[in-house]
DNA sequence: CGACCTGTTGAACTCCGTCAAGGCGTGTGG
DNA sequence: CCACACGCCTTGACGGAGTTCAACAGGTCG
């Protein structure tokens, strides 16, 4: 195991108030992405340790590249980011959304390289978990190892919900689909009875393409549900006026 | 830790030739799937004491449906599968294939129950692993947990690829990835240079769903790459004329 | 101010899903 | 043996959903 401390540096302007360990934040990453569920308190401050903090990275920059070498998982302490692949014609796909609390680089797992460009949203603070270490811990921790293997199930069920039944799915059900799951993921909490308020740190297209359309038709969408009374269209914020109404039209 | 023995029982009528161990399974079932890559003697008769052989498994019959409770993952010893999801109307959404040495199950994990239903598609021998117990060993072997967390790496990005790159493609274009992946796996071993001819045990309405057609669209498409010289087209069979011709065209 | 990016709207076209019909292979029952 | 039904696949015609192309509105930043 190596005792490194450097995750992925991609030699961003990185100011760092927070290089060094802040309990405050640790305690974030365990409690939200769970991972650290059902520890005893040794077994915790071992998991602590190996966590380091990055940031801020601002809106459009990268926190790894294709292209650069798996070594970290890492967790969204506060920000948004998009994970994106690059066509051989150079149009960008999206393949992911993650917000705070969420894991995201397991898609590396087993390979050499990470297989997206994963880029902020908006000024984003993200914990690196070194896999090497993450691995080595879960030799001796059961409970870890359940977690991890457990996060690795759901991120599979995850992929096979908005991009596998999406894609039966005409153009307003998989917007509404998207919604629906950005609700659960507790994008907002305030959840005001049955209506919702969606901040939305990623452009329409960024939403387009992960919706497999292309940015007139998410447009188009938006209005027409807008037109029934569905939901109301802004800026960077979507309302869902009613969401009994809007998520059971999914099944229509 | 559990003793059982009786991992999925869907109770089909299995004849059981093999239910007492066979070596020469459990080798083909770690060799195939690589599960036990980099094990000790030892470590690999403690792997083979907790997988059993079923089958076989009539075409059509299920080796476990939706609601079952998830305790096994599957190795597919002979023969294929498919998974697949009943939606709401009654429609059939097929999610993927399992061919010889496929591991299969993963999406389960952290779950309690299934999240498809898995058919046989021609006679059919399973191994199955009880999933609890492999935990149990992991946490005693990090090659056999690494191993792990890199065929669910794996699976993860299986997913994006066909049904997630997928997405953005032309039905012709998705036709050949899904061809190119059948390649990929190895689903026939004798490859005469430039030239492949794919068996395909399942249904080319199963294809069609899989790949998000109408089984119309699929036989046009067939069709289309036919007259283009790309491939030809049988009843359970499918020729690429060309792999180079047949594989670049998705760039196109 | 103008350049630029994002998002919206309109019009034309294209691909693909839907509907309907028919061919082929297989199993069943007379 | 044939007749028939059934499932699977194919083909054709048609219509609709969504893409493409083009223009423009609104905001941001130099």
């Amino acid at each position: 195991m190596k005792g490194n401390t450097g995750a992925v540096d991609l030699g961003h302007s990185v100011r760092n108030p927070l290089r060094s360990r802040e309990p405050e934040c640790h305690q974030c990453d365990l409690h939200s992405c769970n991972l650290g569920n059902g520890l005893s308190p040794e077994q915790l401050n071992s998991l602590n340790e190996i966590i380091h903090i990055r940031g801020p990275f601002q809106p459009g920059s990268a926190i790894y590249k294709m292209e650069d070498h798996f070594k970290s998982l890492f967790v969204v302490h506060s920000g948004s980011v998009k994970i994106q692949n690059v066509m051989s014609d150079g149009t960008k796909v999206v393949e992911g959304f993650y917000f705070s609390g969420d894991i995201f680089g397991m898609e590396a797992i087993g390979n050499k390289q990470y297989h997206y460009d994963a880029i902020a949203l908006e000024p984003t603070w993200i914990c690196h978990i070194p896999f090497e270490q993450l691995e080595s811990l879960c030799c001796f921790n059961a409970q870890l190892q359940h977690r991890l293997l457990e996060l690795l199930g759901q991120r599979i069920r995850q992929a096979h919900t908005i991009i596998g039944r999406g894609r039966y799915m005409k153009t307003d059900e998989r917007l509404l689909l998207f919604l629906e799951s950005l609700c659960k993921r507790k994008v907002m909490k305030d959840v005001v009875s049955r209506h919702e308020s969606i901040y939305l740190p990623m452009t329409k297209g960024d939403i387009a393409s992960y919706l497999a359309l292309c940015p007139e038709s998410l447009s188009r969408a938006l209005r027409k549900l807008q037109d029934k009374g569905v939901i109301r269209n802004h800026k960077n914020r979507i309302e869902i006026l009613d969401v009994d109404v809007a998520f059971n039209y999914i099944c229509n």
